[in-house]
Formats: structure tokens, sequence, C-alpha cells
DNA sequence: TATTAGGCCTAGAAAAACTAGGCCAAGTAC
DNA sequence: GTACTTGGCCTAGTTTTTCTAGGCCTAATA
């Protein structure tokens, strides 16, 4: 006959943004990953939301969590809603700051693609602030904060991203080294730098090439460093076009052989739709692309 | 040139529904009230959303403040967003605790309509718990935890919306003071009870009548008070017929006069689609209602 | 048989949110 | 004109929430 209990409470808006996380990536530790806190944080928040409903949202297993039907039958709604609410935050941001823009890129496209670029289109709009945000997965632009995000996406595209380059691999090495590379064969006794996110480059690439010969080298976790030791020498690097063209035009490093190799990926460009609608960014955007984008 | 900020930090949930509910009552004191926090919560929630965006969102005059376009411009998308989120979160819960059935309604009728008819709901499906809230507002289904909300609505109600019972207005009083009443005339030494949330009720009544007499006497904040005073014989209240009806039967109270006057407005019941979907839900509505209404 | 992956729990630390109470300006009532 | 009311601001301090750390457990994998 509970009269007048002062005024049943909704549950913390935190504990649902972490149920949606959860729910929708299947387990605490990648919803933790995603909300940059750790899995205990998440644990909590969901045990908050099931006391509060009432029932439980997961089952858990001992290699994880399983979902509830419950949960699963109401994730859609809580994913639309969070979806909304990112969309409506990313609007007040873009209008309420147009002139600062915030890119989020990978690390070895923000070094050495990006990086290059960026006194140009500063030069074109001083007033602008231009932020760019490293990380090795592309956001969600409808909850994460940014106008612009860059990544090599495979092929097809999404209707919404514009294509900035193809991606063409080919092998690179300091000069002196070169003098020694005339045929692929060659490479056998070569250290082949390897870099992990592509470590598939100089299989695909050889691939193409008669030989049967297996590129053996150091791995590196960064582009930018394999980079680097390939301008001191150190071995050939398998280059991406959109990242090795400075270095190429500067000489630092060559491109020993012919045989250049188009993937089923390119350098692509997303937006959000308030920052399709802001000059600041288009002009910007354009800028970097070194063509009329948008 | 900042490379690699940590990682930008959408802004504080919390701080998004303070703004939402901020712009959208045009005021931090009536959001306040909204969320039940003080008006300096608001405020600050709202400087740090201020500080995040790097705009202003309201112009702060001396007598309350005026929202600015730019916030104006992005309510709806925010009103939209929570609604959904709202909506989500009652689904959620009606699912997971389907037998817990949760009512809000006016103090009055909770005391007087609803609370004599709950034992027989409640004889019906013993398994399921009912919980009544009291409020003065009728609260936003799509934001707070009720299954049901019961109120008195204006005519013509929303689509929906279902009426329960018409809203009759007759005077009533104790017996003994009846006795020494035959005509409106009459009242004009008795006090007459007002309730200050129906303060026009008498005045309305009496139009209705040829006489041109006043209705003086003291007001109550809470009709169920106002009513114990009329059964002690302290004067005669205007009833409404849905809250008097136990009395009339009981011979605590009798209706001195003949004349009965239906007003625009009518008891209803409005309920979230979730709840609609409930089985629990629709068999207590129906039980409470005393026929099959939905 | 180790190791790892993924969760749980608890205690304590850190951060966020809220309240209280004093101040101020502009209407409004007397 | 003078006092009162309304609505917001600010600051300090408290309360509540949120997060982390670190230990424990289980099942799958190497």
């Amino acid at each position: 006959m509970s009269l007048s209990p002062p005024r049943p409470k909704g549950p913390p808006l935190n504990a649902l943004r972490a149920f949606e996380a959860a729910a929708r990536l299947g387990g605490f530790a990648a919803a933790a990953d995603e909300l940059c806190v750790t899995p205990g944080a998440i644990a909590q928040h969901i045990k908050a939301l099931e006391t509060w409903a009432g029932a439980p949202l997961f089952e858990r297993r001992s290699q994880g969590v399983a979902i509830t039907p419950l949960a699963q039958g109401v994730l859609s709604a809580f994913s639309l809603a969070f979806d909304q609410l990112g969309e409506a935050v990313q609007t007040l941001r873009s209008r309420a700051a147009p002139r600062h823009i915030r890119i989020a890129a990978l690390p070895s496209i923000a070094q050495l693609w990006l990086s290059p670029r960026l006194p140009a289109a500063r030069a074109l709009s001083p007033d602008t602030t231009i932020s760019v945000t490293a990380m090795e997965t592309p956001p969600n632009l409808l909850r994460e904060p940014f106008d612009l995000c860059i990544f090599f996406r495979d092929l097809p595209i999404q209707p919404e991203e514009l294509i900035l380059a193809n991606d063409v691999i080919f092998p690179v090495c300091a000069p002196e080294l070169a003098r020694r590379l005339n045929e692929p064969g060659d490479l056998e006794n070569i250290a082949c730098l390897h870099d992990s996110t592509w470590s598939g480059d100089w299989k695909h690439w050889l691939e193409t090439e008669a030989t049967h010969i297996k590129a053996v080298g150091p791995v590196y976790s960064l582009y930018s460093l394999a980079l680097e030791e390939a301008k001191n020498g150190a071995g050939v690097l398998m280059g991406h076009s959109a990242m090795v063209e400075a270095q190429l035009a500067s000489g630092e490093l060559v491109a020993p052989f012919h045989n250049k190799v188009v993937l089923q990926r390119a350098l692509c460009v997303s937006m959000t739709p308030s920052a399709r609608e802001n000059s600041a960014v288009r002009s910007v955007l354009n800028s970097l692309a070194g063509r009329k984008l948008i």
C-alpha cells in the first residue's frame, strides 16, 4: 500500500550509457574500453541498473557475459536514443565553436599525411583552430566530438565517406640501400621492415611478383617509426603512397622497384552532418585534399 | 598544433539533461523543480556545458534567463533524444518488472478515488504490486517511471488518454447539516468549504442557480482534508462525483440539492506504450475502471 | 600444467553533484 | 520612494557518485 514514496527516481544516465555500450559490444571489457574506464566501473553501473530495474540484464558466464533477452529487446531503443543524443551534442559543439575543427586520424596518417598539409590549411583560414587526435580505431562520429575522421577504409566505402587517395603500396628505402637492389629477388638478404597494423603488406606485394622469396625483418607498432628506420638505411619498408610522398619528394626515400600495387582500400574522410554544413570545415577539408572535395 | 590531446571527452550527460530542462522550461528555477534539485545545481551544470562548448547558451537577465539562438536551435534535438531515452527506460522497467505497477495521481484522487478501488484490483491479481505516488502535476510519462497516471483533464482529451469518469460537481455535507438546507439560498450563512486546487467550483455551480449569493468559507490545500471537515459538519463542500461517491454511499455525506453540474473536464488515465502491452497493467486498469476499458 | 581472458568483490581515493547562504538587479506592491 | 519578490550568481563545504586498484575465481587455451 506504499502511498506516496518520495517520488521514484529514474536510473542514473551514466548507468544507461554503460549498459548500452556493454550490450552493444557484448562485454564489460569492451564497453570499458569504449568509455575509457575500467571494467569494474562498468560492472558497477550494470549492477546498479539491474537493481533499479529488478531484473538481470546479463547472464554472467565464466568467459564473459551473455545478454538476456530482456536486455537484447531494449538495446536498439537505447542505441537509437544515445545516437540521437550524440548527434545533438555534435550539432551543439560545431555550432558553438564553428572555428574549432577537431580531426581524428590514425597515428601514422596524422603524422605522415596530415601534418605536412596542416600549415597550408591553417594559412588559408588563420582564425580557425585545428586539433588532431590520433587513435587506432575510427571513432563513432555520432558519439565522439570530432568533425572529421581520416582512416583507411576497405572498398566499397560508405556513401557518407569521401575518398582522399587510393592506397598504393610499393617498397621504399634510403637511396644508398637502393643501389644494391635491382630486382625483388635482391630482398632475400635485406631487412624488410613491417608495420604491425598492416602486417600482410609484404606478402600481398610479393604475391604480385614472380618471385617466391619471403620478406623477413623487424616489426614496428608505429608506421612512422618504421619509416624513420628506413630513412636511416635500416631496411626496406613497404610504403603507402599517401604516407611516403613527402619523403619521396625530398629524396630521403626512393622506390627501388617499378611494381606498385593498388589495394582495395582507400584513405577516406567522413564527417558529421553538422560538420558538413560548417564552411570552415569544408574549406579545411578541401585544402587538405588539394582539390574541391565538397 | 595540439597533436594527440589525451582524447577529447564528451560533455557530462547530467549537464545535458539540465540544459534540456532549462531550455524547454525557460528558466533555471523551473528546471531545478523538474529535476528535484536546487537552482544552483542547474546553474553549475549549464556553466559546465557552456565552458565545454565554448559559447553561452543562455543570456542572463536580471529576472531570469533568455535562451540564445544557438541553444534554441539545438533544443528540439535534445528533447527528442531525451524523450527516446526515457521511453527506452520505461520499456526496460515495465518489461523487467511487469508485475510492479506504478500509478501517479493527484493526492485527492489517490486517496478518495483510487484507494477504495485498490483492494479489489489487488485481489484480482495477488502477485501484482501496485505503488501509488501522489503529485500535484501530471508527470511526463516518457520521462518518469510510472505506468499509469490519473488526473483530471480538460476536454477534449488527447487521443492516448482514456476517460474514467466525467467530473460532476454538487454540494455535499453531513446529514445533520443537510436538514437545515432546503434551497441554495440557505447557503448564505453556512461555511462553504473551498479547495485551493479548484477554487472556482463554487462560483461555477452557483452561476447555474438563480441565486446571486456568494459562497464564503475556509480554503483547504488538500481536498481530502476539506472532505474530512465536511464529514464532521464543519460546512458544505463542493463535491466531485468521483471523490465523494464512497461517502455518499455510506451515508456519511449527503447531497442537499438536486442541481449537478457536469464540467468540461474528466477524470482520465494515460499510460506509456510499454504499459499498454502489459497484461497486468490492463487488468488492473479495467478493475479500477469497473469495466473493460482496454 | 601454466597462462590468458573476462568477471566479481571490496576498500579507498578521486571527482562530481548538490546545498546553503549571502549578494545583486529589476520589477511590483504599498 | 521603499520594501518585497523573483530569479540568478558565487563560493565554500558536504554528500554522493564514480572510479581504480588489487586480489580472487572460472573456463578456455597453449
